[in-house]
DNA sequence: TAATTGGTTAGCCATAGAGCTAACTATAAT
DNA sequence: ATTATAGTTAGCTCTATGGCTAACCAATTA
């Protein structure tokens, strides 16, 4: 579990890069050998396959050789994996901003009564009364 | 459109250090002062405002300085941004499954229909005629 | 006015990352 | 049996990253 934390740090530093990236984009569409990876780029093939191996480290592209010709596949489970977590983080996010909806409705209903908003200055926009709480 | 690239680039490498994801998981949760994020880390400040500032950059955080306290807060659109890499990675990478499963189909009623498979063997699953068209 | 608090700047260090060349291995092709 | 192809290993450079301390503002608070 604590190893699943670290591998999301793999996936996302993986990703990072924008050669890796583009190798995993054209693994998207389908496998290919190393060779026919590294032709569109400009890069010596020492360096290349380091950014194969990177990829394999993060579980984001497995590879097999076969006979002189290494083949790669995506493997999408550690794609899913980080599509995940920012759906993860926008379901709280959302779940904030409604909270804020209400609030803002609060608000709107306490003026609409002729009240004061507690102490609601043009700086601090959202300030919910425990903000220790929510860590 | 090329800045969007690099833009991508940055954000990954934010996410891909744990502290920063740590800070954007709680920013989800609403905003909060630099003293209130670094509360839960063992890091010297300088170390975690640098935290903080490649956050800033990546675009995923902005803050604002009142009196002597910094308020950071989420800016959405880069989370947005790289989940959306994503969805359309998966798109590409399940429409090549559709095909995949069509191709299978076809090997299938080939099969059925006695036929020998055009040379498909253990190791090339899905060899697809003109592998470079697809880049 | 003096002391505290909340950040900030400057500068150092150690490690990791991305690139290179050169030399090597193993499988195909001639 | 050579030669060519497809990767691989070893080892180097240079820069970026993540961490630290020490010293330094600039607002609050006492």
């Amino acid at each position: 579990m604590a190893n699943q934390l670290s591998r999301l740090d793999q996936v996302f530093a993986a990703l990072a890069d924008p050669t890796r990236r583009a190798i995993v984009m054209r693994l998207c569409a389908g496998e290919a050998s190393v060779g026919e990876l590294a032709e569109p780029f400009e890069m010596a093939l020492p360096s290349f396959m380091k950014h194969i191996h990177v990829l394999e480290l993060s579980g984001l592209v497995q590879s097999e050789k076969s006979g002189r010709v290494r083949t790669c596949r995506l493997s999408p489970e550690a794609l899913v994996g980080a599509e995940d977590w920012f759906q993860h983080q926008r379901a709280i996010w959302e779940a904030r901003l409604d909270r804020f909806e209400t609030y803002v409705m609060k608000l709107k209903k306490e003026r609409a009564a002729g009240k004061q908003p507690s102490k609601v200055t043009e700086k601090t926009t959202y300030k919910p009364s425990k903000r220790k709480g929510t860590e």
